[in-house]
DNA sequence: CTCATTATTGAATGTTTATTCAAATATACG
DNA sequence: CGTATATTTGAATAAACATTCAATAATGAG
């Protein structure tokens, strides 16, 4: 009996995310999301409730391809350190390269919204904790294999890793140089590879 | 003859810094800034010209701030080693405890506004290269004491140092844990003491 | 074909926004 | 004191905003 609907809602949501990537939330109007989703207004609050909800859906979707890909990468053959290091290194490159200057959507949503909107502080900090552990587990895997002093603790191995990519993903913004990337992703792997005090 | 204004400058810009800080630029009305300073709009133009003039000042004064407490701190008595792990250990202190949710100014300034503003671009890269050159003589007279091997380029630690600041910079933002930060200042050390490969 | 159900449209709504300006007020030199 | 100069006031303005909704269109089961 129904009317179907016309659109498919990963794209839209997909249309979404670049737009909410390249400008912010506050500085996205629904009027952009409009021309961007190819969606009117009347059908986009039937579909996400309102901006809001739309954001949130866009957060989810960016987040789970995130994880994934390190999980992705864990399955992989070969050493964990190795893959650890080639993941900075790709982040080092895209930055060196100006080709990542929107920067992180979640880092970027965490600093313009975490602080009055307790909804997306909480999506976020979930996302952060799975991604923390995803981490944690590749820690473990270079410690199983020898590359890593065992007597270092995985889980906060793992958050001065991503601590130094949230770093990168500040510096992109602040026209980053190729040498300091470098020394950063250097910086990381050489204090992983210590053994603890 | 003529009629003198009636408030403080830099208090007015004070008063600024707290509510942009506190919410960002594009979330803080003028109706907000006029509670905040006591001015009325119309002399709130007059002197800054307009909101962002008066952010652009906002900025300058933080910036000027923080700078030149590490120019003071270099200027103290003691060894550079340790005053950049005392500097690092204050803010993940701070972090830790939760103190320092609303981040650096400077930084959020840069996720929310670098992209889409070149005036402001500017001042925060401006204000990250004397930045980076206020650490890098930190480090060079670190290397002088002996406590960094001198094969290390000190511009390039000092942006790894950075790096890690705005890392945390990032994580106060998602309920931060002190273990986690601990590792953060330690992994920091070790890097800059180990000998380049 | 009929009709219950759902999707789409886009103009209308009411709020919030940054900014302006004419009027009122204060200053201090001559 | 008078007046040129500068500041303060706060209501007015116009644009932008997120959201709603009545009208219209499409669907397919009966």
């Amino acid at each position: 009996m129904p009317r179907h609907a016309e659109y498919d809602r990963d794209q839209v949501v997909a249309a979404a995310t670049a737009v909410f990537w390249e400008r912010g939330y506050s500085q996205t109007s629904v009027g952009d999301l409009v021309t961007a989703t190819g969606l009117q207004p009347g059908s986009l609050y039937a579909a996400f409730g309102n901006k809001k909800g739309l954001f949130l859906e866009v957060i989810d979707q960016y987040n789970q391809t995130f994880i994934s890909k390190i999980h992705a990468l864990r399955r992989q053959h070969g050493a964990a350190l190795p893959k650890i290091r080639g993941l900075l290194q790709q982040i080092a490159d895209e930055v060196a390269q100006g080709e990542a200057d929107r920067g992180c959507l979640t880092v970027n949503a965490l600093l313009e919204m975490s602080q009055h909107d307790a909804d997306i502080a909480d999506r976020l900090h979930t996302y952060n904790a799975r991604l923390r552990k995803a981490f944690a587990w590749l820690v473990k895997d270079a410690q199983a294999e020898g590359d890593v002093p065992s007597g270092q603790n995985p889980n906060e191995q793992a958050a001065f890793v991503i601590n130094n990519i949230w770093g990168m993903r500040v510096m992109c913004k602040s026209r980053p140089d190729q040498p300091s990337l470098e020394a950063i992703v250097t910086g990381v792997l050489v204090a992983l590879q210590s053994e603890p005090a």
